[in-house]
RNA sequence: GUGAGUGUAGUUCAGCGGUUAGAGCACUGGAUUGUGGAUCCAGUUGUCGGGGGUUCGAAUCCCCUCACUCACCCCA
């Protein structure tokens, strides 16, 4: 084999790809029903969406983006998120003067240069949502009762909601260094992952997985004794609207998001039984983007669901039988030109019909219509063809009758 | 970027220094001259990932390289 799909890159093939179909459609009529409509940004960006929103110093834009220059000199990225192509296109668009509240979702490819593992690739695909013109957070609420909505449709009530609160700008600072002042004695003693998160991100060391580190953190500060006033009730509020809108949810005060851009609100759904990466769901607030972006003052949310790791969750439980209902089988020349013009006024008529191409001899043509889990077999040969009738066999009960050539649309049509 | 594991037929895998590299499944044909699934018989399929080395002899041992897989970092 010579030629490879890229690294990271797979093939989505049938009968699978009726699983991603089922899951976009899904998707898509359960997110019109709350109002939202869906929105088509490009691939690739200027660089500079990306590294101004997700942030210069994170993992996704220091090592994981695909960025090069284009024959212009300019700097393009695929992008390794939705957020903030949908933000840009939202302040470039005005979106804004269309309406105070603007819900969008989309769906679509990814892309982050990392190294593949189970659940996380080069091209991903993720369907996500946005809300933009509001900080109320019965919008938090109902955005995590339209996913959790969206999961128990597509099978997955069981899945961890969590939910957590990290602040805002004006109260996060003040978080951040009450965690390093913890910490701060008891660095030698962080693994060495977690001393070098003390500087880059602290908030960080509350989620690492180590024993060690777990121990050393209790009693340490918590999010949401440290957040300000306006965060503390907006974060009552929304947990109370789930309350209301019965959402089931718990509490990861632990639960750090790592996009620069996210305020207030964060979630993630995790599933079990699917490796390392188990984040199925994951998305925040994010007030201070827009304006960022040199839109007005806008506050927003949204999350984005990774399409393979949703599949993985539901592809075992779906099952999607695809048959033909009518195999044609043709012995000899005339019966297979009339086999074909058979077949061709079948499918117009929407019946399911597939043709023993490269004919051979009927016993093998029976096997072909059976391997094709064909539901019916029409038989048409010299015999046949010259008293001008076709035998119709039904494969799963073996009963095989005649018909009459010209009658054999009017029947086959009405075939319960 | 770091670490570990695995690369042999279309596929799942066996063989782990000694003739000409094997099995199941799949595929093709036959037993059944025009009737599928079960059974039986026969047949096709390989740069043993690639390159170099050790050896009388390498799929097998060593080195390099590439690919895949899983994990870490991080994340959907």
């Amino acid at each position: 084999m010579t030629l490879r799909g890229v690294k990271g890159t797979q093939d989505i093939l049938p009968p699978e790809v009726d699983v991603w179909r089922f899951l976009e459609i899904t998707a898509a009529e359960h997110f019109e029903a709350y109002g939202f409509r869906e929105i088509r940004t490009p691939v690739m960006e200027y660089t500079p969406v990306f590294t101004r929103s997700i942030g210069e110093t994170t993992d996704i834009v220091e090592k994981e983006m695909y960025t090069f220059l284009d024959k212009g000199q300019r700097s393009v990225t695929l992008r390794p998120e939705g957020t903030a192509a949908v933000v840009r296109s939202y302040v470039q668009n005005a979106l804004h003067a269309r309406s105070s509240v603007y819900k969008l979702y989309y769906m679509g490819p990814m892309f982050r240069y990392e190294r593949p593992q189970s659940g996380r690739y080069r091209q991903f695909h993720q369907i996500g949502a946005e809300v933009f013109g509001t900080a109320d957070p019965k919008v938090d609420a109902e955005i995590l009762h339209m996913l959790t909505q969206l999961l128990s449709r597509l099978g997955l009530s069981e899945l961890d909601c969590q939910v957590n609160s990290i602040g805002c700008p004006e109260c996060r600072p003040a978080y951040r260094e009450a965690v390093r002042n913890f910490f701060r004695a008891r660095l030698p003693e962080l693994c060495t992952e977690c001393q070098r998160r003390f500087d880059t991100n602290p908030l960080r060391i509350m989620d690492c997985k180590t024993p060690k580190c777990r121990e050393l953190r209790s009693g340490a500060p918590a999010v949401l004794d440290h957040l300000d006033p306006a965060c503390r009730t907006h974060f009552e509020k929304f947990t109370r609207f789930l309350e209301i809108l019965n959402v089931p949810f718990s509490l990861n005060t632990n639960l750090v998001r790592g996009l620069d851009y996210y305020t207030r609100t964060t979630f993630e759904v995790i599933a079990e039984g699917l490796g390392a990466q188990n984040a199925v769901v994951a998305g925040g607030r994010y007030d201070g983007l827009v304006q960022e972006f040199g839109g007005p003052a806008t506050p927003a949310m949204g999350f984005a669901m990774g399409v393979e790791r949703t599949v993985a969750l539901i592809r075992e439980r779906f099952s999607y039988e695809k048959r033909p209902r009518i195999f044609m089988a043709a012995l000899g020349q005339t019966a297979e030109e009339k086999a074909l013009e058979l077949a061709s006024e079948l499918r117009r008529r929407g019946v399911a019909t597939e043709l023993a191409y490269d004919g051979g001899a009927l016993k093998s043509q029976m096997k072909r219509a059976d391997r094709a889990n064909a539901e019916y077999v029409l038989i048409i040969g010299d015999e046949e063809l010259s008293r001008g009738v076709a035998q119709l066999r039904n494969m799963t009960t073996k009963e095989q009758t005649e018909l009459t050539l010209d009658r054999i649309i009017e029947h086959v049509t009405s075939l319960p």
